[in-house]
DNA sequence: AATTTCATGTAACCAGTTACATGATTCA
DNA sequence: TGAATCATGTAACTGGTTACATGAAATT
């Protein structure tokens, strides 16, 4: 939907951003893609319009209604939570950057202060659990514990610099 | 079926490390792993036995089969894919720790060493889309991608750090 | 002329989520 | 004694995967 959003658009190109975009986790197979359209339209979030219908091969266009930009916004107003970080970061990002396009830059240092936030609350966690597997001598779980204890650390000095950079153009659009 | 080859146990135990530990994107729900064990079992991987029979509580305590010990091995042999790193790294966690308790220190350098050749090489796939979506002006798309960008790299660095201590207990047990 | 790409979909299968259900045991 | 935990499961719903199907338009 957030793509839609961006850039009215069809099925297929949805499917085209899937295969061809490092969007992880999204599958780009038609049975998912239409189906899922088809959910939204129903739920009255998307609404399609068929384009060239006289000629040999139209397309259902997709744009989002005002019902579905307010469940868009809605959406991307909630707070992170430590759920959101300690399943799927790369949905976070996502999440960030549709932030970005319909929030605006405001809405964007704000999401991304909390993360950064909720990251830091969940490093010290991962901490414990590390202190735990060593004192149970499972070294290779450790390791993987300490992986991701530096993903989250890359994680919050790469928010902080986003942080800055928006704050930066803000003062010197 | 990793956690039951660590050591043997049931349904309930491990839905308990699902809900305690860091394993993300796995879930605790009964509806999943009961399911699961029985689909194992169908398949001859594994095993269950009842403990305390005659108590009132009995407990299905599951452990591998010589022919569900020979599925593992043969999986966690399988080189690792640009699918296995760009879609879930934390799935390749997992079978790192697997690895070196299954297989041994020298398998699970072999397979950071791939790993680590792996993400190298997605690196450049990675800055390659960077610089199409700074030409299409698309910052915060441009920042996700940079965030992906600094994962990996800090992914690259962990692999070669643990190939490293790893190398070193094997020079000096 | 043949292959690839555009463009849409359907259907069978598989698997996860949520919620419900049951009952014993342990702990406060 | 009542609440939490141990322990196992089922059922309805949801949604994704794989594969199949169709046919026009563009490319080689």
């Amino acid at each position: 939907m957030g793509l839609v959003r961006q850039q009215p658009q069809s099925g297929y190109d949805i499917m085209k951003t899937f295969e061809t975009t490092a969007i992880s986790s999204y599958s780009s197979s038609p049975g998912a893609v239409y189906p899922a359209l088809r959910r939204l339209e129903e739920a009255g979030l998307i609404a399609g319009e068929v384009e060239n219908r006289d000629s040999l091969r139209p397309r259902q266009v997709y744009h989002v209604t005002p019902a579905g930009e307010r469940e868009l916004r809605q959406y991307l107003l909630q707070p992170i939570t430590r759920e959101d970080i300690a399943k799927n970061t790369s949905d976070v990002m996502l999440r960030f950057v549709f932030t970005g396009n319909v929030l605006g830059r405001r809405e964007a240092v704000r999401m991304l202060t909390q993360y950064a936030q909720a990251v830091d609350a969940y490093i010290p966690e991962l901490k414990r659990q590390l202190a735990i597997v060593r004192q149970e001598a499972l070294p290779y779980a450790g390791h993987a514990l300490e992986h991701g204890i530096e993903q989250y650390r890359a994680e919050a000095r790469w928010a902080r610099r986003v942080i800055a950079r928006l704050q930066d153009e803000e003062d010197d659009p």
